[in-house]
DNA sequence: GTGAAAGCGCTAACAG
DNA sequence: CTGTTAGCGCTTTCAC
């Protein structure tokens, strides 16, 4: 396919460079010989400069910049046995992520610290079982330094694998059945879910029902956790209703709430997401929100700001928590035998009109 | 910071690894000591086969698999003076298509469509011109291979340089300035706006206005076309006003044209977000959508179909558009002299209750 | 068709 | 503090 050297295509352009250096990419031998010092010495300034006399240093950075010398990541690696990336993984089953706002901040905050120490930011999404296996070669396979999850899921084959070869990952949300051995960042979902609740008690509501996310995640049940704590009640006597994190199940949800119980003047649902669906479904109902029913979500997401009414909710760090969560990587990283780390954030009301 | 040999530690587990290799990764020699060629020949077995008897490579695939080898990277990207890896880029001003899902979709098929032979995909942003500057060094550095830029900017430098060291670049949506010389994929924005207005017009209404994106950007600019091509008007007599593509500028601008023209009864707004902030507008002074006012958004934007009440607008086949480049990327890949390479693809009007 | 050998550019001991 | 010297694992001529 590849036709010629690549080589010396790659300059063939005719327009002169400005730096005197013919064709090819200065190397770190180039640099080396400006300077007036050994390729040793050079590395040695590229990699932070410990035992380098500061007037070498100078000559050295000097040289670095006169011949616009950038280092091989590819030469690096090698030598060195590191990759310098770290993979972020998104299942696709949770694609939602990315219809997130909050994903794109991840990914941001991901890049520019890694970029700090010229890491690199590899995003990757495995869609399927056998993509999945494809991605577990690919770590497992030593290509990436750390590995980030976004939302773990149920992939045990895959933790367990990472776990076998001491790949440093941290999870975004509690990995369920990996919580001793996996480090993890996440909010404290059931404080969350209680100061909901405790914001609809204020306003004067006495019959307050649940959506819940699904009760096989770790969110999912937490939040309802939190919910059952600020109203002071057992699991039977909750007003509950199961979702599954989307629209339309938050839309069903809330319609089997009302048919279940009539008196309703409250709800909490523990997404967004969810609560818009629920929003929908209660004014088909003929109740207004908040003044019938206030309803309260879960994740600060943009479009609850956008909504109509615009919805009072739960604000998630996410900076922080992308935050906490590659300086934990980083922790891994330096030293893979400590942790597993874990961090729990706390989370925030945010007061808007349907509560 | 790193303590101790990496390599070692690395597999430090105790447990067997089913594979009687010992520690390290294996590495091509292990493989052809295995098979019984030289490293030589299993480096043809895995780069495509070309004149390697069927029975070598027979035995060379099996001692493979038997082995659980995967090729480094790094090291390959040396010998041969490839990455393996393309670049994604997006700038922060375009932050707003994180909180888009087709941003996501852009992901998945890039990712998906360079897997394919090895590559990966490399997610960056650039928030600042300083990043930018960073980013431009990166990309000539030849760190990748190629790369596709998300909405391009008006970031003339940048592209400067990577026209000169002839990087390969798709940029997604025309790039202003550069259309000559980059290769785009990019919709037909003109034909789109005039769909939309048609069907305003094919539901009784005359008095159409338009809220039309930055008069500085390409599609801001083709959609305020199509719109008075529709319309067989010229812009002096056109009712507009002009946006950002903001939730806010849609409010804005709505509010404008309520004033400068009241008996409106259809409106084209260039983005569905900014239709939103119409919609509330035209809410907010009492007209109801799209009794009183008809709306038709551009995008097909998730949210468009969540909010009240879902908008009719123009859908963008992002999943093409990103195979597209994708396609174009590895044609100016494999033969860097050739293109530029044009795609415009159509759009589709997708009725919902807005209009 | 296959083996041998020369690097790709860099890091990390090891002397000094 | 600095120079020297092995490789890191792979691709790619160049002979045979």
């Amino acid at each position: 396919m590849i036709e010629g050297s690549i080589g010396t295509k790659l300059a063939s352009p005719p327009e002169a460079e400005g730096i005197a250096e013919g064709i090819r990419r200065p190397t770190i031998e180039d640099v080396a010989r400006y300077a007036g010092v050994s390729r040793g010495t050079v590395s040695r300034v590229l990699n932070g400069g410990q035992h380098v006399h500061p007037a070498t240093m100078e000559k050295v950075l000097h040289a670095v910049d006169e011949l616009g010398y950038s280092v091989n990541q590819a030469a690096r690696n090698l030598a060195a046995g590191r990759t310098g990336s770290v993979a972020f993984v998104i299942s696709e089953r949770h694609t939602h992520l990315f219809g997130d706002p909050n994903f794109g901040l991840f990914v941001r905050v991901f890049s520019r610290e890694l970029r700090r120490d010229g890491r690199h930011l590899l995003v990757t999404t495995a869609a399927d079982y056998k993509e999945e296996h494809f991605l577990a070669d690919y770590l497992v396979a030593g290509h990436v330094d750390g590995a980030i999850f976004g939302l773990p899921r149920a992939g045990e084959k895959l933790f367990e694998r990472l776990l076998r070869v001491g790949l440093p990952v941290v999870t975004l949300g509690r990995p369920l059945g990996y919580e001793e051995q996996l480090s993890w960042v996440a909010v404290d979902d059931k404080a969350g879910a209680s100061k909901a609740v405790e914001r609809l008690l204020s306003r004067g509501r006495r019959q307050i029902a649940t959506i819940t996310g699904p009760l096989n995640t770790s969110s999912g049940r937490e939040r309802l956790e939190g919910y059952l704590a600020a109203l002071g009640i057992d699991r039977a006597s909750a007003h509950m209703a199961e979702g599954d994190w989307t629209l339309e199940s938050g839309h069903r949800a809330a319609r089997k709430l009302l048919k279940d119980y009539p008196d309703l003047d409250g709800l909490f649902v523990a997404s967004d997401l969810m609560a818009m669906g629920a929003v929908t479904a209660l004014r088909e109902a003929g109740r207004g929100v908040p003044d019938d029913i206030a309803v309260v979500g879960f994740d600060d997401s943009v479009a609850a700001r956008m909504v109509d009414p615009p919805l009072t909710t739960i604000h998630q760090p996410f900076e922080r928590l992308a935050l906490e969560a590659v300086r934990i990587l980083y922790e891994l990283m330096a030293n893979r035998a400590s942790g597993p780390y874990h961090v729990i954030l706390p989370t925030r009301l945010v007061q808007r009109r349907s509560a």
